[in-house]
DNA sequence: ATCTTAATTTCGGCA
DNA sequence: TGCCGAAGTTAAGAT
């Protein structure tokens, strides 16, 4: 990894045309050829870069550009999209690579995926006398998140979101839409489950008459958690 | 911006957990007190982060920890959620500090709002005789991009993307929906208008009557373009 | 390889 | 400030 600060201006041309007038950036150069450009806040969205697969390589300034005082110009492209990104350089305040190898990477806990586990655990939490069906029941259109039956022996389908927004309703209508083709499950109730539900996408549901579900991980995960603490 | 380039592990607790074994890493600590963690690869997102506003502070590695190498554990955390960043710094290769001041900012070009602005230009590009009624039709559940008529008189309503995917058609259908209640507009006819549309939503609006057209960026902007060229 | 879906999404716009 | 939708989204998983 290479790390370069230096007063740059920067333009790029591919998906659409941004620019960057010259200031003070850091410009990290990754071992795969990427380039990031990162100014002192926001998040950790670089104010532009490229990504890999793409190629690196230095140019020469014409005489236009270095009598505006350009010293070295970058020229990162992406051969298949065609993007390009064009760093040019006034002025060097620190130039230091650094080899890191290959890093081990990221493990992960708390997703979706757990929510949904930790909940076809309880779905009592749905309503008393619940019972799973099965979970990531196949449809050719796609799984259903969990297929439960409720108290009286209807069936239930249910999508987890982790955020509930208006997708995650269209999705589980399509579902509810085949499920209650098969007269063997019909009448299907739709149940729209997540840690948080936006305003719209419930107002959405429950005009499709499917019941909204706010789930509360801390709870699901159980009261007496014992999770490893940080600190 | 302090750049610290270490041997390190890292965990983060917080909407989940999520833990980074010991390596070599770039740690980018931004003037707002928010990390970066980047490693020599992978595309612009760290593998892992905490986002400002939050609080920076160092701490002294207890016994355990020095026991197994830990020579300076930080501490990140954001006060709103609780979220919290640790990491635990085993060796520093480097540690520079550089004072970047404030970016200027990006200036942009030829998004999504670019695209319903030339087309609202240019209606004819739907078909001969089209007029535009409104930019941004508002409705209960949200704005219509564009409100045409067509050679006939009817209606047509217009949903624009970049990229058209399944989002975009159910969106265009719950207006045509709410569109059609309207005896003032009823029958509405929707077009489905993208750079690019996906197969399956292609098939998805054709089978709910809705046409497709598929905007050619460049064509829409005119042939006499003049645009700057960065190379 | 392509497509679909989630994300500690981030970011901008508007009410 | 909060909500909503787009993003040069990126990234992971399934087909």
């Amino acid at each position: 990894m290479r790390l370069v600060v230096a007063q740059c201006s920067v333009d790029y041309a591919g998906r659409l045309s941004a620019h960057l007038p010259a200031a003070r950036r850091l410009l990290m150069l990754k071992a795969d050829g990427s380039l990031l450009v990162h100014s002192d806040g926001g998040s950790y969205k670089p104010l532009n870069w490229m990504s890999p697969p793409c190629s690196f390589e230095t140019i020469e300034p014409d005489e236009a550009q270095a009598s505006v005082g350009v010293t070295e110009v970058w020229k990162v492209t992406q051969r298949k999209t065609g993007d390009a990104l064009i760093v040019r350089i006034f002025e060097v305040f620190s130039d230091e690579s650094y080899d890191l190898g290959v890093d081990p990477g990221l493990t992960k806990d708390g997703v979706e995926a757990h929510l949904q586990e930790l909940l076809a655990a309880q779905v009592s939490v749905l309503g008393d006398g619940h019972m799973l069906v099965r979970r990531e029941y196949q449809t050719p259109i796609g799984p259903v998140d969990l297929l439960v039956r409720d108290a009286t022996g209807a069936s239930v389908a249910v999508e987890i979101k982790r955020r509930g927004e208006i997708d995650g309703v269209e999705q589980l209508t399509r579902y509810l839409e085949l499920l209650n083709r098969d007269p063997l499950l019909a009448p299907v109730q739709g149940v729209f489950a997540a840690q948080e539900i936006k305003p719209q996408a419930r107002t959405l549901a429950e005009d499709r008459g499917i019941r909204c579900v706010v789930l509360d991980y801390d709870e699901l995960r159980g009261v007496d958690v014992g999770h490893t603490r940080l600190f």
